[in-house]
Order: C-alpha cells, then sequence, then structure tokens
DNA sequence: CGTATTATATATCAAACAGATATATCAAAA
DNA sequence: TTTTGATATATCTGTTTGATATATAATACG
C-alpha cells in the first residue's frame, strides 16, 4: 500500500466481508470494534478515497430518489494488502483511560473524589459488558464456523477484561472507604 | 485554563508532586502512567509553553556547564486547574489494540497466523506484567499513606487487567487450535 | 395530517497526538 | 579514546478525534 493508515485496515477488514457504503462502516465499527479500536467520519471518507486511488478498493455509486449512496467493493489487491498486513507479528497496543489518570492523580484531590470516579467507570462499564456478553450469548452457538470464531474471541477478550475492571472497581472502593 | 489538553493534565499532575523538567515528564510518563496514557516530547514541550502562556506552571531555566535545563514548577492556579478537572466526572476511556484487530479481521487469512499473533501479544503482556508486578509489590507496604495509594490502585489495575488478558490468550489458543 | 425527531449519508476542519528526526551535551564503559 | 547510552530541548509530518455542516428519508407522536 502506497499509505497505510490503521483505519485503512479497519476499512478492508470489513470489506472483505461485505460491501459497505462509509455510514455502514462506521455502523460496523461502532457495534463491533469499538471496544478495541475506534473510527470516525473524519477518518473514514478521506481514507476510503486514498483506498480507492490505489485500487484497493473500488466505489459504485447509487441514487435512490434524490439520495446518493456510494458502496464500496474490496479488490484482489486490497485483500491481498490485508493478507500482508495480518501476517506482520508486530502490533501496537495503546490504552487511553482518563478514568485512571483520575486516580493516579487523585492524592491532588480527596477520596470522595476517587470514589466518585470509580462509580462512574463502574456504571460505563457495567453497560458496555451487557453489551459484549449479548455479542458472545448470540455467537456462542455459532463459533464453531470459522467465519464467526475470530468475532467471538474479540468479544470473549472485551467480556474477560471488563469483568476484571469490575472486581478492580470493587477492590478499589473498598480500599478507598477503609 | 484557556487550551485543556489531556496532556496538560499529565503535566499538572506530575508537577503537583514535584518540580520537573519536559525530559523528566517524559520519564515519569514512561515509567509508571504508560500503562493507561501516553506522551510525546512532541506535546510534552509545547505543552509546556502552553501552561506557563497560561500562567498555571512557572519555569526556572539553570546552565549546568554548557547545557540549558529547564524546570517547571506548579502554580497555584494550575492547582486548582488539576483540581476542577479531577472533580469533572465524565472521562472518556478509549482502547487501540491492533492485536484484537488482528484476530477481529483474522477470519480473512488462516489460523496459524491468528495463532502467532496471539503469542506476540501474550509475550508482550507477560513482560509488562512483570513490571507492573515490581510496582505493586514495592507499593504493598506503603499503599496506607495517601501519597501512595492511588499508584498503587492503577499499579493493581494493570496487573489485575494483564493477568485477564493472559487467561484470555490460553483460552484464545486452545481454541484455535481445536 | 402535519410536524418533530431520529436515522441515513457524505463531507470537511481544527485541534490533539504519535512517531520520527534533529541537535547537542555529558557520563560511562570498552 | 572513542563509542555508546543517557540527558535535554525542539520541531515536523502524518494520523486520528471530535465537532460541525448539509441534506434526505423514515418514523413516531400528538
Amino acid at each position: 500500500m502506497a499509505r497505510e493508515k490503521k483505519i485503512h485496515i479497519v476499512i478492508l477488514g470489513l470489506l472483505n466481508h461485505e460491501d459497505l457504503t462509509g455510514y455502514d462502516i462506521k455502523k460496523r465499527i461502532d457495534e463491533a470494534i469499538r471496544f478495541f479500536w475506534n473510527g470516525s467520519f473524519g477518518n473514514i471518507y478521506p481514507a476510503l478515497k486514498e483506498l480507492e486511488e490505489d485500487k484497493l478498493v473500488k466505489s459504485s455509486s447509487a441514487t435512490e430518489g434524490a439520495r446518493e449512496k456510494i458502496t464500496y467493493h474490496i479488490t484482489a489487491k486490497g485483500k491481498k494488502a490485508l493478507d500482508a498486513w495480518l501476517g506482520k507479528t508486530q502490533a501496537s497496543n495503546e490504552l487511553r483511560y482518563e478514568t485512571l489518570l483520575k486516580i493516579f492523580f487523585a492524592g491532588a484531590s480527596d477520596r470522595e473524589t476517587a470514589y466518585r470516579n470509580i462509580e462512574v467507570f463502574e456504571e460505563e462499564v457495567r453497560q458496555d459488558l451487557n453489551i459484549l456478553k449479548m455479542h458472545r450469548r448470540a455467537l456462542e452457538p455459532i463459533k464453531e464456523e470459522e467465519d464467526h470464531l475470530y468475532y467471538y474471541l474479540t468479544a470473549s477478550f472485551g467480556v474477560d477484561t471488563y469483568e476484571a475492571y469490575l472486581k478492580w472497581c470493587e477492590k478499589a472502593k473498598k480500599m478507598l472507604k477503609g
């Protein structure tokens, strides 16, 4: 690939499964991928144009009524690029936990503030955990199919780590009380 | 604060504890904070200038030999800004796991590739887990002191989640073999 | 039946951040 | 002695985030 952004890979990965519009891609990311990677319109739409320039995807626009819709399709070259990226074992894993930052610097404030920050985090985690568990439950009976196995694994990753977060929240709250 | 970047908060939080140079700040981040937040020279040095413009920090430069060194000190206004930020409960928590991305899209490739990607991830996690455990062990006897409690909590968070990662790696590898 | 809200759809811009690179000094090891 | 690694500041490019703009289609509500 001429230019290689991570969003390019996300898009190729999704298109490898089905044809999608930019808007669809955003939806797929928000549904399943956001737990470990994000995407915004601000990088999806430009990335689609770049991918098309590099012939990794092909677009076909259709007009339903007065409304334009550009659907993208992965090319053989695109599949090759995706495969090459999957084969490279190096991977950067970054976290940005504003909550942890707040806990880390809580010494500047008071225990009640730290406690409250954990509670807010806990609530968010609890909600996302419910979603992840739903995903996993839905995938459970079909996880033997190669197509769904990997989705199942990532959903499991989410469930496992989010459950660890909740356990930590419990412990941390106890320590702050005592 | 006029401008409010996350790196501003990281810097204020660190300076609230001790006076530091830009280089020191990078070191502190790499030692303890990188597990949940990152910082680079590319945003630390400009941020220090911005913070000084806004009177949240104060600098004093000293020349040891032919070498210049700019040490930063938090002001009362800076402490207030940090406290205000800590008081705001909303927090954005984002992950960027290239490894998970590779697993998610592994269907485009083969099981061996997915397996290898997990092994690489596992090895990295194992190394970081050792560091985090060292931190936690060192903090264990002094965690009752308010100053160290929060550092202990974040180290514990790291240990708990990294252990969850390793458990997931085991499970995932088994599923890929079977 | 009209109207208000939500979903669909594409697109751009500013600000924040990552990663690489440049430059130079100092300390320590080989 | 020379070369490696640590200290120290700084900038630049490219990527990503988050907000915003625009407009149409579908749906819910009174």
